[in-house]
DNA sequence: CTCCAGGAGTATC
DNA sequence: GATACTCATGGA
């Protein structure tokens, strides 16, 4: 296996990028991981300075690898700006951690499957999603499954839906597939615009918008909140405010400004790790 | 058994 | 705009 190598000149961790509940198509192989994106199936390690991949299917090039993980993002520019102890405290300890840019489709099918749900439960609803009704693909380490496209999952039946094990959310998949928003325009329209775009569909809310916007459209400013996030905020941040999701992800977004998704990425790994 | 989970839609006030 | 109830499934 000949892998290629990417130059990091910026603090780069992928095991906290690909563990911290952003994306959910990677598993742990070797001394790295399998990471599935759109058609592209590749392996990819990392050793200090040096990103290494090798793709398996698809076509992944330096470009890509760039972009998917975000690694021109200046980490330490993002966190400089912000002067609460606590989240420098955070950023010291998971530097490195970065925002993912992918597919915003699959970044959709997978936060829809989120909601009061948990991240083996996402993964394993994904994967059937993509086993029953996505491509196949073969590849040298065995077959791979796409997500289905929107006209694929279109073909699905609300019964077969219900089937792959996702609940209630498969009335949301269903709709989804038949009223797909336009992503490709979503990434030049400024944040609220966007947001309102994806709120017009049923099943999308105040924090699956959010979700999709920072994790596939290159929104840095949304700011997700969640459970988690919520507890966060309440404990470390803004410590005894009450108030909706809504409103504590203004006063977020307001506090953290321009990139405050990484803020938000960061306190939710932390998070997820320590509460 | 009951309770709740990376929420969101709807009804009701 | 706030609150209560509901939606499926699975794990604790």
């Amino acid at each position: 296996m000949n892998l290629s190598s990417v130059i990091l000149q910026n603090p780069f961790d992928l095991d906290a990028t690909v563990s911290s509940g952003q994306f959910f198509r990677w598993r742990i192989q070797g001394e790295g991981y399998l990471i599935q994106h759109r058609e592209n199936f590749f392996y990819v390690e990392h050793h200090n300075d040096i990103l290494k991949y090798h793709t398996i299917s698809g076509n992944m090039n330096d470009a890509e690898i760039r972009r998917f993980f975000g690694l021109d993002d200046n980490l330490d520019a993002i966190f400089q700006r912000w002067d609460s102890p606590f989240l420098q405290s955070v950023y010291r300890k998971y530097r490195g951690l970065r925002l993912i840019r992918q597919d915003p489709w699959e970044c959709t099918v997978s936060f829809i499957c989120s909601m009061a749900s948990n991240i083996p439960r996402i993964t394993r609803n994904i994967h059937t999603l993509a086993k029953r009704f996505g491509t196949v693909i073969q590849t040298p380490n065995g077959k791979i499954f796409r997500l289905p496209t929107p006209t694929q999952l279109a073909r699905v039946s609300l019964a077969n839906l219900y089937d792959t094990g996702v609940g209630f959310r498969a009335k949301y998949l269903y709709g989804l597939a038949r009223n797909t928003p336009d992503f490709g325009s979503l990434q030049s329209m400024d944040y609220s615009e966007a947001k309102t775009v994806l709120l017009s569909v049923k099943g999308i809310g105040e924090k699956v918008a959010d979700c999709i916007l920072l994790f596939s459209l290159n929104h840095l400013g949304a700011f997700p909140v969640d459970t988690w996030i919520k507890k966060a905020l309440q404990t470390w941040i803004f410590p005894g405010k009450t108030g909706s999701p809504a409103q504590l992800a203004t006063e977020a977004r307001n506090y953290f400004g321009e990139n405050a998704g990484y803020a938000q990425q960061y306190l939710f790994h932390h998070a997820r790790t320590t509460l």
